[in-house]
Order: C-alpha cells, then structure tokens, then sequence
DNA sequence: CTGTACCTTCCACCCGAATGGAAGGTACAG
DNA sequence: CTGTACCTTCCATTCGGGTGGAAGGTACAG
C-alpha cells in the first residue's frame, strides 16, 4: 500500500509517516519505479505502535529504543534488556499513579452524588462551565 | 511561602507557576506590599496534582476541567459530572492500554532471555546501541 | 488527452508547555 | 549601606511533535 492508505489505517496524518522515516523511527520505505512509498502490514503495526505508545506519554525518542529492541532479532544485550526493564517498572509507575487519580476523581464524583442529592437544588446552572470556559478554550 | 520555596517544594521551576497562573489554572495569587507573591499548603497541594496529572498524560486544560471540579463547593451541575465520568473512562483505557504495552516488553524480555541463553554468544557487542544512538540523540 | 486524487521534496510555520534573560525592585545578613 | 538571593514584568526562545503549502510528478478513469 502507499502511504496515503497506511495513514489512514492508522488514522495518522501522511506527513507524520514521513516524518517517523525523516527521524529513524520508521525504516526508509521501499520505493515504486515511480518513487512512491510502499508499505505492508509490518508498517501499519509498527505506526499503530508508535502512536499506542506515544498515548501512554512516551517520547519518540524511548520508543525508538523499544522499537530497536523488537527489530532485534540479533541477540540483545545487557544494555538493551536494562532499557526494557526500566520501561516495565516506569509503565507500573504509571499505572499506579494513574489509579491514584482516578481514585480521586472517583471521590469527586461521589461527593458530587451527595450534593446533587440535596433536594433544594436542581442541576441547572453551574458557575463552573463559565468558569472553565473562561480560562483556556474547552476543546470539546 | 513565596514563589520560590512553593517552586522548590513542588520540583517545579517558579516561572512555572507563574506560567500556571497567566493560563489560570492557578488563582492570582495574593501579594505581599511588595508585590511578592503569597502561598500557602493548599498552592502546593494544587501544582502537585497539576504536575501528577501531567505525568498521566494529561493535557493542561483537561487538568484544568478537572481543577475546576475540585473547586467546586457548590453544587456540581450534569455537566461536571460528564466530564468527570468521562476523565475516569479515559483514565480505565489509559490503564488498559499500558498493561497491553507493558506485556509486549515482558514478552520482549522473555524473548532476550532465551536469545540470551544460547551459549556461543557473549553479550558483548550490541549493534541495537549504535543503531538507537545515530537517530535522535539519546537522552541517557 | 484531461481531470483529480495521490504522490514527491523542501521549507516554513504551528501548538503546548515551558524557560531564558534583561531590567529593575526588595529582604535581610553582616 | 552593600551584597546577594530572591522577587517583579515583559518579551523572546526552546523543544517535541507535527502540519501547511508550494511546486511539481504520477496513476488511472472517462
């Protein structure tokens, strides 16, 4: 497939598969006569990679060193195996801390059930939306 | 406390903070008569959940839908809730997420174990090293 | 053959999130 | 009363990660 597709399959911009080749991520493709990229499977999981990763707050500079790492097919070495384990105890970092948050929002919520409870008021306005909207463009 | 101790309690740098009040995720903070700006424990506790929150992903104007509800003592209307719900969902898929990613590496590892294991290779040389170093200069 | 949808390179610009530095005021120790 | 550590504002710059647009080539349908 050409880049267009494989952009859309993974629901990236063309531009961002060029740029992952401009920068290493991403192998130089191989070219038709013609000089268009060409892609396979192999490429659309390795984008969907990229970017699965990058939503759990990696940089593209620690992905390129898992993604090394999953290319070797060489023996890795200790400095690889060091790098991959940093990244399992980092990601356990962050899933605890990710539950600590949702713990909290969760607490907010139940306060907000408390609250809504309360018979006196009903949902209508809410000072907060302004209060939001004003600072910082919603973006939904 | 002024700017800086706030700053330094937090791991954060002071313009920072500033940076934080100009977007308005903190309040203007008071002044002293020298125009110093004032905190207290509850500045600390705020930029803290700012920087955590970050850590997870978070965008600073998700952080701040998120602030808006925490400061809300007043009665949290339908919308509020929404978007607390929605934080929570988003934080279950985040943590999904990073367990899939986190067992690709295990497995990665599992894989460096066996390779490891075959006994007519040292773990001396590392071609992955030199081939992660050339792209995007590395960070450690 | 022409349209249009897609591709190429190259260069410049955008956004979020800070951070640096200049120019100047303040707190307080010695 | 001076040093230095810290504060103020304002403006410019950085960095990561793209994205826009121009100028031009290509694939293929009608």
């Amino acid at each position: 497939m050409r880049i267009g597709e494989l952009a859309r399959r993974v629901g990236v911009n063309p531009k961002t598969v060029r740029y992952y080749e401009n920068i290493g991520l991403l192998a130089s493709a191989e070219r038709t006569s013609a000089g268009y990229r060409v892609y396979g499977e192999g490429d659309v999981d390795r984008v969907g990679f990229i970017k699965a990763a990058q939503r759990l707050g990696m940089r593209l500079d620690e992905i390129a060193e898992v993604l090394a790492l999953r290319d070797a097919d060489t023996r890795p070495c200790g400095y690889v195996r060091r790098v991959l384990r940093e990244h399992v105890v980092s990601i356990d970092d962050r899933i605890a801390e990710l539950r600590r948050l949702r713990t909290q929002l969760v607490d907010l919520d139940a306060r907000a059930e408390e609250l809504a409870a309360d018979p006196d008021v009903g949902s209508a306005s809410c000072p907060l939306i302004d209060n939001v909207r004003s600072h910082g463009d919603a973006r939904t």
